[in-house]
DNA sequence: TTTCTTTCTCAACATTTGTAAAGGTTTTTT
DNA sequence: AAAAAACCTTTACAAATGTTGAGAAAGAAA
């Protein structure tokens, strides 16, 4: 059952009360995507989070001189949204759009934060997963943003998740290590 | 007194019970660091963090070439500290360093994380704080690293932070652009 | 298979930014 | 005040990356 796909890894940031568990299962509602259908669309208010099931979703806005530029992926286990945006009510700077036809468990998000303030353990996730991902996580990642070459941030991104890479386009790798495909063809060329 | 300045700016994320707040009190600690003295040195591993009263912290590295990069400035009324490492208990990245004579209340994280676990009203401010600094400002922040030029970039600082600038040294201010003096210095004379 | 479309690579040239070194200015120390 | 140190700007050149356009390769559609 995807249900429990959820709470396993919900489970890995902290353990869950059955009521909280109960509680938060009744926002969860399965949908899928089909390759390129949008989750959240730049310039709308977000309210939905969604939990990947399977496939993969890509966080991306377009800049003014029309290029690409994608913030984040989100392939099975990880949670997607512009959770910015959904806090403070304004809208979406990033499209949400499914690389892969992807399988997803949404839920408001408001509600979930509902819960958070009646149930201490989803408050103790909700911070663990703050901790986690927009902590700890982005720390390495500004860190080679804006220390590393491209060539560096590459091979980063090829052991840190080499699975994904074999799933993206060059493009969007392009575009996440936000160079133009014509450099990182150069990138490729200069190691063999 | 000095710890009213501090729940006074507690208080801007949400309110405090007296209990909590009295037992928050209790870890405070005011210190002293001297213009060049280290709050946390790249290495250690770090407990505590420090409220700025008055002064100016600079948190950053020294990348493999040898180039410093500035991540962050801790002016008046934020509260400094190398969070990722302390959660992990890993080696901080980072130096802290005052930039001015600063005046700090500071105080043990993991003391600190007691009373998240202790204190709704504790635990409803951390996940403010978390919101507001690591989810909401840091939005913008990247995607302004990412598609912005120096020039954008630099203009924009001067914008969200007039007062910070005149403080700053310009190679202070390179560094956090992540760019060298000679190429803020091109900055300014071709807008002159 | 054949055609069409998307993706990827490459070359030539342009732009941005870095590097190194010099010199001037400002600040700090003696 | 004089000397020293730190800071800032500028110049000439080097390196990295972007731009444009062409064409090859791969994948999808007919």
């Amino acid at each position: 059952m995807m249900t429990e796909q959820f709470f396993k890894k919900i489970k890995t940031y902290t353990d869950l009360s059955k009521e909280a568990e109960c509680a938060w299962q009744n926002l969860l509602k399965e949908n899928t995507y089909q390759k390129g259908d949008n989750f959240i669309r730049i310039g709308q208010k977000p309210k939905k989070v969604a939990f990947v099931v399977k496939g993969l979703f890509s966080q991306y806005y377009v800049n003014d001189n029309g290029e690409t530029i994608i913030k984040y992926f989100f392939p099975e286990g990880r949670i997607a949204g512009s959770i910015p945006a959904t806090l403070q009510q304004s809208e979406s700077l990033f499209d949400i759009t499914a690389l892969e036809e992807t399988t997803v468990l949404e839920y408001d998000f408001n509600e979930f934060k509902k819960l958070v303030s009646v149930y201490p353990d989803i408050s103790e996730f909700y911070i663990r997963y703050l901790e986690r991902h927009w902590v700890i996580d982005k720390e390495y990642y500004e860190v080679s943003l804006r220390s590393d070459s491209a060539k560096v941030r590459y091979a980063d991104f090829l052991r840190r998740y080499p699975d994904l890479v074999k799933r993206l386009k060059k493009h969007h790798i392009a575009a996440y290590l936000g160079i133009t495909p014509t450099q990182l063809s150069r990138i490729f060329s200069y190691s063999k």
